[in-house]
DNA sequence: TGTCCGATTGGT
DNA sequence: CCAATCGGACAG
């Protein structure tokens, strides 16, 4: 029942059909004691490579930072923004195609208690509902960019499905620079599950 | 080397 | 509405 997603996973399907497939999905981490925390991801983004004005990889760049977004899909592409948050990312599609899909927001499931430790005295529907939240519950951070979800030290499990209307699109958040591209419809989240991020507008 | 700014968050 | 906070991208 609950095993680890496969590379076909992450290969069989193009970009935006992933980053609805990942809803419902858990993404697994290991703490420094080998315990399970792990969360259901309830929010997604598809980001769409070289064509995508909103992607880090718009334009063909390619950089240090941005480099695991060209390798093999079923990859993690961690970075750093705003001096303080990290932001987890799942790269799709095949080499030298650079999608990735950022996870905005999980419901924890196991571990509760370690993800209070880490974020700090809040009420719980504050402790994942935001993609830097979301980082700091799991104890997801750059030492895991470049890390592969078929290995051992994070990865993604079945655990349940949704379809049809229990699904919302919208815009994605936070890329106004990107012109045309930031109205685009690829930002996918459960309806009604209070663990999607606390977005300002829409 | 210098400057600009971000795929966010929490407090005012 | 706005400050926090710093690494990455890019210009020079």
């Amino acid at each position: 029942m609950n095993q680890k997603l496969s590379r076909e996973f992450y290969l069989s399907k193009d970009t935006i059909q992933i980053a609805r497939s990942l809803l419902g999905k858990l993404i697994v981490v290991l703490d420094e004691n080998g315990q399970r925390v792990s969360g259901m991801i309830v929010e997604t983004e598809a980001y769409l490579g070289e064509g995508d004005r909103a992607a880090h990889s718009y334009g063909g760049r390619r950089t240090p930072r941005n480099e695991i977004m060209y390798g093999p899909a079923g990859h993690v592409y961690v970075f750093f923004v705003y001096g303080m948050y990290n932001q987890f990312n799942v790269v799709t599609g095949p080499a030298d195609h650079p999608h990735a899909i950022l996870i905005r927001g999980v419901e924890p499931v196991e571990g509760i208690e370690i993800m209070r430790e880490r974020r700090g005295p809040m009420k719980d529907r504050n402790l994942t509902s935001g993609p830097g939240k979301l980082c700091i519950a799991l104890g997801i951070d750059r030492r895991l960019n470049g890390e592969d979800l078929l290995d051992d030290r994070v990865w993604l499990e079945n655990n349940r499905e949704f379809a049809g209307d229990e699904i919302a699109v919208g815009k994605r958040i936070g890329i106004d620079y990107a012109g045309e591209d930031a109205g685009k419809a690829l930002r996918f989240w459960v309806a009604d599950n209070q663990y999607v991020s606390q977005n300002r507008e829409r």
